[in-house]
DNA sequence: ACCCAGGCGGGCG
DNA sequence: CGCCCGCATGGG
């Protein structure tokens, strides 16, 4: 049993995050229900008021189980800091309290590139529908699901069996990101990075640009001042901060540094991002 | 038919 | 640096 004030699974998995693509959520009278694959296994949740009970298989332990999904779904995070840090103005406010419990989740850093690479110029519903059909095509079989798929298998793939999955022109910088996580990028070194350093780095790889990289960053690393800029949060942040005026992402990036200095600018982010588009438009 | 989607690379001034 | 363009695909 895990304690989890201040968590809304649907919240967390509808605002378009990685691990949305990748697991089964349901919500029945006993309470929220996910269940989701790993490369070590399998995992299923329960979670009723503030409790979470869970089940596990494949290589995972009771305590392994239990740290994966405190890591993965960023129970770690203080709210109470974080909606103090970033609850700086009306349009804030009402963000969090129509998504209280909306978290930032953890993902591994190959899968969440995969998945942001593939959302360029691309909307929600169809990065899912490409994700499904990619984890069926390359992802190992583990009976009742597919795993996710390794680099490897994604790079030794030939660019139309990708293609036909549904990417469009996205073929290229798949097999290409996939080469280099399988071959060459060192993604531990992320790690120790700082985060300049490190976006830098994944900006030197083919198909990720500025936005990509501040996913792959906030998502896949843990780096929780990453700020990533798409369509609807420059629409939304030039609307409400910019009089409607027309503003550069490099503006955009420096009026966020200012107004949520510190570590959680992204979770700034995902509640501009998810409000802005459930509630604003 | 038209517009848009969690953008990026390339080319231009 | 900023601006503009093309890019696959499917849903509204």
């Amino acid at each position: 049993m895990i304690l989890a004030r201040d968590l809304s699974i649907r919240h967390t998995v509808a605002s378009g995050q990685p691990l949305a693509f990748y697991s089964h959520y349901s919500n029945g009278k006993h309470g929220e229900d996910l269940r989701y694959v790993t490369q070590a296994g399998e995992i299923s949740i329960l979670k009723r008021s503030g409790r979470i009970s869970f089940c596990f298989s494949g290589e995972y332990t009771e305590k392994s189980a239990k740290d994966e999904i405190v890591s993965r779904l960023g129970l770690g995070d203080d709210m109470g800091e974080i909606y103090r840090n970033i609850g700086t103005d009306q349009f804030m406010e009402d963000a969090i309290k129509s998504f209280k419990g909306l978290r930032i989740t953890r993902n591994d850093p190959w899968e969440a590139t995969l998945c942001f690479v593939i959302s360029q110029f691309n909307n929600i519903k169809r990065i899912r529908g490409i994700m499904g059909r990619m984890i069926g095509e390359f992802g190992e079989d583990r009976g009742k699901y597919h795993a996710f798929p390794t680099p490897e298998a994604i790079a030794s793939a030939d660019l139309g069996a990708i293609r036909a999955c549904g990417t469009g022109f996205r073929d290229r910088y798949i097999k290409s990101v996939a080469e280099e996580f399988a071959f060459s990028f060192d993604k531990k070194k992320l790690y120790g990075m700082g985060y300049g350093d490190a976006k830098a780095a994944l900006m030197e790889l083919d198909g990720i640009g500025d936005k990509v990289a501040d996913c792959i960053l906030l998502f896949g690393y843990n780096k929780l001042e990453a700020f990533p800029i798409d369509t609807w949060v420059k629409r939304i942040m030039e609307r409400v901060y910019f009089k409607g005026r027309k503003t550069s992402i490099r503006k955009l990036h420096e009026f966020a540094a200012e107004r949520w200095p510190g570590r959680y600018q992204g979770y700034a982010q995902q509640y501009i991002f998810w409000h802005g588009r459930e509630n604003i438009g």
